[in-house]
DNA sequence: GTCTATAGATGGATAGAC
DNA sequence: GTCTATCCATCTATAGAC
């Protein structure tokens, strides 16, 4: 989808895709002009045509380019047949992989709306693919009666959320480092699907009998 | 900072931020035009520079008022003193809320980008102080030996992206009522936060002894 | 307070020279 | 493959009649 002239491999073509995601995560695609992409690789406007068809064309590519490599990254990832390991696995996969790519990740969420309907599906059902990873670890594990939870998809829905919010408030130079927050929603996590540290429970006995 | 001229309680003010939330919420305030805004209210498009001095101004009154009226609300809503029951009580409101006014709270989120910067960094007072609320309860929580968390402000952040995600996968007539998706959601925080009936034990216990 | 009309700017996209 | 030049649509915002 994404060459679609007599352009392989281009340099201009990369560097087009890397400028649009920049400007398009700091200020919306809808408020970018063609102009102001071309200006920040150092070329004219017209340029871009040679290696996309469109505006359109360029944040479709660079949705769906996104979508299949954090799927092929997921099932390269290390994973357990044990439910517990395999949903700590995915956690600090999901963490990292969306620290890393927090422009990515950013307008794959944001600019859903403007793609257009076919656009739209195609990074849907890959969305949903990889939603479906998650659901299927907390399937089987509260069959296998690891997990304390009530719904498997509405379950998958807030985890990803939780773990895809720290897109919006984790800066490099913070308070913690990526470890300690990577950490941190480990714990969360597993403590939301009921596997928690035996000091947890003191805690809560104790609130019980208050 | 709403009514600018002499429009006070106008039925056409009232209609235009409807419109203009409906119209943004579904495309995006950079997308949306003052032409389609008012084709909407049924009006001209000149018609609505006597309400508002310009889009910004709409776009900014919409978002601070809907942060106001959340401020609000949540100060509104049953609290008590044990941390456990004010955490339960934050998440069923906060569930309730984001689904009652989903347009709201989704143009809230989207176009923070294209606030200029005052209208940003009033917004963003406002979303702080509403966050502060969540965090405290935490924060008293863990003192007190209630909640098993290893950092409020995180947790804070966490639980608050994990409720407000319902925002964008929530639709009437689904598969659920809006009771079951509180019900499911105030389980998984308060197991988030260490919170857990005496049967979560069982199978977690059983998994580390598999 | 709303209308019509329009100024003035900027947008996506194309044509043709090099 | 990039340039310059430009077409044409559309946008925000204003002016002035009613």
């Amino acid at each position: 989808m994404a060459r679609t002239v007599g352009s392989v491999g281009t340099k201009t073509f990369d560097e087009v895709r890397k400028a649009a995601l920049y400007l398009f995560a700091r200020h919306g695609y809808a408020s970018v002009s063609m102009r102001q992409i071309a200006a920040r690789v150092g070329v004219q406007a017209g340029a871009i045509y040679n290696h996309f068809p469109n505006k359109q064309a360029l944040l479709s590519d660079l949705l769906t380019q996104h979508m299949r490599e954090l799927i092929e990254a997921c099932e390269a990832r290390p994973t357990s047949k044990l439910p517990l390991n395999a949903l700590e696995q995915f956690v600090r996969f999901h963490i990292r992989y969306h620290i890393d790519r927090a422009d990515e990740v950013f307008i794959a969420y944001m600019e859903l709306r403007n793609l257009e309907p076919e656009n739209f599906r195609e990074v849907q059902v890959l969305r949903q693919r990889y939603e479906r990873v998650l659901r299927d670890i907390l399937r089987d594990g509260a069959k296998a009666g690891a997990f304390e939870i009530s719904d498997a998809p509405v379950a998958g829905m807030a985890i990803i959320a939780m773990l895809t919010g720290v897109n919006t408030w984790f800066r490099y130079g913070g308070r913690l480092s990526v470890s300690q927050i990577e950490e941190i929603y480990v714990k969360m996590v597993m403590q939301s699907v009921g596997v928690f540290e035996p000091t947890a429970l003191l805690g809560a006995l104790m609130e019980e009998n208050a």
